[in-house]
DNA sequence: CTCTTGTTGAACACTGATGTTCGAGTTAAC
DNA sequence: GTTAACTCGAACATCAGTGTTCAACAAGAG
């Protein structure tokens, strides 16, 4: 606590050296990617795919669960960024294909890290994120409920639930080599716009 | 090591005794719920679940890994006694709601054991068992795409990732209490007769 | 260059789960 | 009723993961 000529009074922080912030983004960068693999991935790992001890990863990050609330933090923060810029207006089915398209790149992205974050924090938090996350495919689906393009005899819940699900096994079968990513989309839209179509309706061809 | 009047020679065994068997069922019964609710339910939960110590567990199953096999063996079979009597003939249509049913039961019931089966076991079991599952829904798809009735511009492999997707978010959906259980076959077979409905074909009502 | 901030591996304590051992007490079988 | 099979709790060893401490060392900021 020498005060090195700076004002005195509380506490003073200097920004954090060039090779700390350095590591930072690194732990951060590995643990999406391990945690989004595996939502059991250790520490260690974590560590040893950051490059850096796992000392100076307690350094930064006071435990698992600081850890993971940061990386998931900041998946959330880049997840709104990319769906609050979808145009979910229009013909509902455009809107939802539209929707499935940016929601593909995320999910793929951050795969499994939900699980990590259901685990290891607080359920207020968690629950919060993804009621948002679903509140924006309820709003369309409910939309196209109304409007008569999306079926109204399965309540809307459910159908998010499809989509989430469906969405997740996808990513899965990617991740097993079952499926090409860059089918991911057109395999979720395909069956999505089937799902959602009224009964007695015509399917809408996903090539369109 | 007395000889008790018996035969010498190898290893002479004696039925076990009443309770013992008595306690081996309420051990499997008890894993097989414990297990389909968390896959990483411990041993000590179960054992208390069953009403035993730890230690009478542990005299009747050598490990986890036993148990866990025990228990799956003993949901192969009773699954596939299930699914064997599925009339899978006829209207493929029809026939893909009759297998819906039958898989929910045998589904609902055992639920996360899979995730279990395949933490604990070696994968050549778990993919046998699986593939011999996913083999059943294979061939009623392959033929109801054949016959025009299901859509043929995705691949087998991907429908059936679907239903099984599905099927256990239904399930998933349940749990949760978003889901009245006996609403599952009819929000599943809803789906999945959308998903499979060829683009540019009406979709049938599941309710017929 | 100098001083402060960061990094590092090794060693440690702690926790929770698995699996084992022991001895005393029960219970089914014959 | 005698005996062998079984149960049970407590205590123990083991293992893996978490989180901390320490002391030597490296590197950025001024």
């Amino acid at each position: 606590m020498t005060t090195t000529g700076q004002s005195a009074g509380a506490a003073e922080k200097r920004p954090p050296r060039a090779d700390a912030r350095r590591n930072i983004a690194a732990i951060l960068d590995a643990a999406t990617e391990c945690l989004a693999r595996d939502p059991d991935a250790t520490i260690n790992q974590v560590a040893k795919a950051a490059g850096v001890g796992r000392v100076t990863l307690y350094g930064h990050f006071d435990s698992r669960a600081t850890l993971v609330a940061a990386v998931a933090e900041r998946a959330m923060a880049e997840a709104d960024s990319v769906l609050k810029d979808v145009d979910l207006a229009g013909d509902p089915v455009a809107a939802l294909q539209r929707l499935i398209e940016a929601t593909w790149a995320v999910t793929h992205r951050y795969g499994a890290l939900v699980v990590a974050a259901e685990r290891a924090l607080p359920s207020e938090q968690v629950d919060q994120a993804h009621a948002d996350l679903r509140a924006r495919a309820e709003r369309l689906l409910k939309r196209g409920q109304r409007s008569g393009a999306f079926r109204k005899d399965l309540p809307v819940s459910w159908l998010v639930t499809v989509l989430h699900s469906v969405t997740h096994a996808a990513v899965t079968a990617v991740h097993a080599g079952d499926l090409d990513a860059a089918d991911g989309p057109r395999m979720i839209s395909a069956a999505m716009l089937g799902v959602t179509t009224p009964a007695g309706g015509v399917v809408p061809d996903p090539a369109g």
